[in-house]
DNA sequence: AAGGTGACTGGCG
DNA sequence: TCGCCAGCCACCT
């Protein structure tokens, strides 16, 4: 349920988020076409929440870490999802990017 | 419709 | 790497 064009792609491209892949709010920002609308993401995939279609689970901030606030368990829900897809945290509770991060439409296994 | 908020980031010490 | 800070910008009153 786009409310806007930026929310609607938003959703297009985090939709193409392989399983067990992630990729970062500057990322998703970047694709849709506004860079510097990193926060912009966060206020899109806030704005659907619950039991989308869209993998908002597979967004990270730039660190690897789950941005999404610990309330309501949405923190732990993440960690769970991403762990049920083989993603693997580290002792700080962070993911390496370098090995999970999703190169984008044009990268190795996503060519458009 | 104007102003506040925040699931962000890059730059700098 | 880490913490802090000031832009940024889409969302929601």
């Amino acid at each position: 349920m786009p409310t806007s064009p930026f929310a609607r792609d938003v959703y297009r491209w985090v939709r193409r988020i392989p399983e067990g892949s992630v990729s970062t709010y500057g990322d998703i920002a970047a694709l849709a076409g506004s860079p510097r609308a990193a926060r912009g993401v966060g206020a899109a995939l806030n704005a659907l929440l619950p039991e989308s279609e869209v993998p908002w689970w597979r967004v990270v901030n730039r660190k690897g870490e789950l941005s999404i606030p610990a309330e309501l368990g949405l923190r732990a829900l993440q960690r769970t999802l991403l762990r049920d897809e083989g993603v693997v945290f580290d002792g700080q509770g962070r993911l390496d990017l370098a090995r999970v991060r999703w190169h984008g439409p044009h990268g190795p296994g996503d060519p458009d």
